[in-house]
DNA sequence: CTGGAAATCTGACCTAGGTCAGGAAAAACA
DNA sequence: TGTTTTTCCTGACCTAGGTCAGATTTCCAG
């Protein structure tokens, strides 16, 4: 007796209104209107662009200059000149803005952290928070350069071991692989990307220089529930043009015939077969692209 | 590397406001504002009452007289004075009032369909949506009499079996058991509840009239993402109060002791074990409860 | 150096939403 | 019967949020 989709999706959308409504209300305790608590947030997530917090908000110029000053009059923000254009100001946190900051981010944290506390499920809870959250904002994701050994480098990394473990016949190990070099991967000789979907590690691939001007491809990975998005494909874009920036002319990457997606998404992208160029156990498969 | 539960919660609460908040904005389309809109639904679904919409949607005595006011002015809604008390007012939507309610209607389902269409994942992504949907809603269910043989009734009695095959060690067959008759779980014989969580069902109970004044609580179910919140207890106490309605003195049940924490309930609840009174292979255990 | 474009600000104005005090009508109660 | 309570309505008033036209400052291309 399958219930109806639509209505599923509905009873979802409205316990979430009525949850994170609360949650919205729950910002006006500390006295400030919610378009104002909006931006100082932006703020403190290190935006400092105005005509970025107007774009992210939605906001008309006028009302976001309003807002703005009304966060200068309290003393929580400071503007200074834009250094390179006289047009622009740059928008900083003073110190009381960083300290309101953090009272809003506890609010926010407490909520969660109460909603979460003595729930046995509580994991399979968030597993389904994960999943909805990233079918919801899939596209959404960003691109940055993050340290090889970061911990969401280390996050992506160990999913990447974890789903080759269980996807290749032979299982995986890394010590067994050639596993590259955190410094041929950071700039200037390299580069490690990570997608991060609202902040958290969602996908990933690394750019790895090898002796010479030889480049590879290596350990690209997207996060399953956020696959279908095409999010592969733009990491993969995103670390060719990094590639061409480090005056990178030629990429190669190795990958199993157990991962056909992989293999798919590499000739649909223009890359093309060439013979075994390393001894490593794992690869049955090698590409070759000019960038 | 797991990830920071918190962090989780907060990203799942980013990506529903920002896609919800699309879905309040949906609404603007229609010409007409959000709270007016909201009226209009809330009438819609049926509430007559004045006082109880207001309490619904938290709105001041004023400021619901005058949305309310102007859904007349357009011809939406009518009003007629309550046949028993003539302060009231009883609130209908009008044929042009249905109207427009269904086409609110169609905008979330639309929605709902969009979002879902050309995923393959569509089924886990409803499950972790229901398991969200659930988790937020707990407290909000509401439990109405139902018709035994009716859409939600099938759906609860579904689960409750195949629930039943799994934990009972000999599995559970239906038609060996003394599937109970309608007739006896619909009033003035009996009666059959079930828990609505924003009209979709999340459990049930019945009471079935025996021979003469003897009568038995059938078919506790509870589905298993809303446990933990006290429904079964207030199915059961539904069920009782409606059986005093119906002038029953004395109820039993049977369980198995494979079920220990209906068997933990019934206990607590003040029921009494008994000696077996029937001969349904199934059930190992027996209470009675006066009422 | 000059005209157009970009980034921001200012003032005027509007709507939605919300609060409050009090009034009218009906019901409940003593 | 008269008094109190309940239910809803009305008018006055306020705030947050949003729109628009135009001003100011700076940048940039020619």
């Amino acid at each position: 007796m399958p219930l109806d989709p639509v209505a599923r999706f509905r009873r979802f959308a409205r316990a979430a209104t009525a949850e994170l409504g609360a949650l919205d209300q729950s910002f006006l305790g500390r006295g400030r209107p919610l378009g104002t608590a909006r931006m100082l947030n932006a703020i403190g997530r290190g935006q400092g662009n105005l005509a970025d917090i107007r774009a992210h908000l939605g906001l008309d110029s006028g009302l976001a200059s309003r807002l703005l000053r009304s966060l200068e009059e309290e003393g929580l923000v400071e503007t200074v000149r834009h250094p390179g254009d006289g047009r622009r100001r740059v928008l900083r946190l003073t110190a009381a803005g960083r300290e309101e900051f953090a009272a809003y981010e506890r609010l926010s944290d407490d909520r969660a952290a109460r909603l979460l506390a003595g729930r046995a499920d509580a994991e399979a809870l968030l597993a389904a928070m994960d999943r909805v959250a990233l079918a919801l904002g899939r596209q959404h994701a960003e691109i940055v350069e993050a340290d090889p050994q970061g911990a969401e480098a280390r996050h992506c990394l160990g999913e990447y071991y974890t789903e080759l473990g269980r996807r290749l016949a032979q299982g995986f190990d890394v010590n067994l692989s050639c596993d590259p070099q955190a410094a041929d991967m950071t700039p200037p000789r390299g580069s490690f990307l990570v997608a991060l979907s609202d902040g958290l590690p969602a996908g990933c691939v690394g750019v790895k220089r090898g002796k010479g001007a030889e480049a590879e491809i290596k350990r690209l990975w997207v996060d399953p529930l956020t696959r279908g998005a095409g999010l592969a494909r733009r990491l993969m874009a995103a670390a060719e043009a990094r590639a061409r920036d480090l005056g990178i002319g030629v990429l190669r990457l190795d990958t199993n015939s157990a991962l056909p997606e992989a293999v798919a998404l590499y000739r649909r992208e223009g890359w093309t077969e060439i013979p075994r160029f390393n001894d490593d156990p794992y690869p049955d498969i090698f590409f070759e692209k000019r960038l």
